[in-house]
DNA sequence: AAAAGTTTGTCAACAAATTAACAATTTATA
DNA sequence: TATAAATTGTTAATTTGTTGACAAACTTTT
């Protein structure tokens, strides 16, 4: 059993997702892989191997119904359940990302928010104190911390990271862009938007030439 | 001629471009595929191979210059020249992009931040003021503008996508939670941070079982 | 100056991912 | 209720991407 799932196909699941959850918002009952396929512009054949991999959720003859697609979905990518996220970096990103995750995100809590300017100390974000850093330790102890999302200069990035991971957080999400692949026991998820606005930038380029 | 590229390798190259960015700060002169394959952990044969998409950048016998070849990759990438960016949506998001690009990012240039909230209007983000969106037009006529970061709610993405490309907009990166890929003439690059947080929570899932 | 050691560029082999095809099954229609 | 149409799950074929291998070319050592 557990057979491993291509990171491929983790990468396709939000946006199968993100699609059904508007089908649902549009009060659309069913949908055939065929028609889904149309909408997202991808392959129905893909559409249908991606799904079969975590197990037959539609009908011949009949195709998906939305609403439990769109529940099964939710289930493997576990955003049926609330995560605790924590955000370490206060800046302008990080209280971005503090006001995303709070006011658009189902399935994520965010708990705290942490830096280490002292200027910075105990001042409010809509509704959350900023933390110092030291403060750490205990505010883990006593909250089930299960996400930090780092959003700080990337010479603290390492040393921060290696610090959560000891203190029992088991997921990391890395706004910082240097990589953090090599951290045993977590969960990393890198968001290098340099790399993106690069590749945008090689995409044009090209276009020009 | 104008082999395509395939989009793993372009995805690659922000990556390799980091790498040696920091062994030149380092002062390192040379560098083999080796042990660049080392430290970043990758293969040797796949460093090579992605370079030779693009031509012989290295020396048998010596390997790769680092300051030449880490120069060659901007040149690809498209980064060492510089890229006018308008920020639309002044929300925490835009100003963090804004602030973001503005600090950190060489090769491209924040020259415009746009809002349709009235009170914002006039106000200073660090040293750009937020303008009204219906400045757009003269303003994209009297200056260079090539990208345009696209940071509100997914509701307005596509119109206002629609209407920039109209203004002669090549590219938008586009940070709105809706996919823009059915637009002609343009060139988007889309970062979903709620698909990567997803991607995060099925990691952590999947681990727990 | 010759020999030994490195390391690239590239071709070939292999692996992974995507697409196509279709039998089995269900729904819709007559 | 029988027939036609639709659509899945799954296997097979195809395409794409990655890794291995090695001759050719360069660098370093003796």
């Amino acid at each position: 059993m557990d057979k491993q799932i291509s990171q491929a196909v983790i990468r396709r699941l939000p946006r199968y997702y993100r699609y059904l959850g508007e089908l649902l918002d549009d009060g659309v009952e069913r949908i055939s892989s065929n028609d889904l396929s149309k909408r997202m512009h991808v392959t129905a054949s893909q559409i249908r191997q991606d799904l079969n991999n975590f197990g037959g959720f539609g009908q011949q003859g009949y195709g998906y119904n939305v609403a439990y697609l769109h529940d099964e979905i939710g289930n493997i990518l576990g955003v049926n359940e609330t995560h605790n996220v924590i955000v370490i970096g206060a800046g302008n990103l990080g209280q971005a990302i503090a006001g995303y995750v709070k006011f658009e995100r189902v399935g994520f809590k965010i708990i705290g928010l942490f830096d280490t300017n002292p200027e910075l100390d105990g001042k409010m974000v809509r509704d959350l104190p900023i933390r110092m850093l030291d403060e750490l330790p205990d505010f883990i102890k006593n909250n089930d911390v299960e996400i930090a999302a780092l959003t700080l200069p990337k010479a603290n990035a390492k040393s921060t990271a290696l610090k959560l991971v000891s203190l029992g957080v088991h997921a990391i999400w890395n706004f910082a862009h240097v990589d953090l692949d090599d951290i045993p026991d977590v969960v990393i998820e890198n968001v290098h938007l340099s790399d993106s606005l690069m590749q945008l930038s090689y995409n044009i380029t090209k276009q020009n030439k």
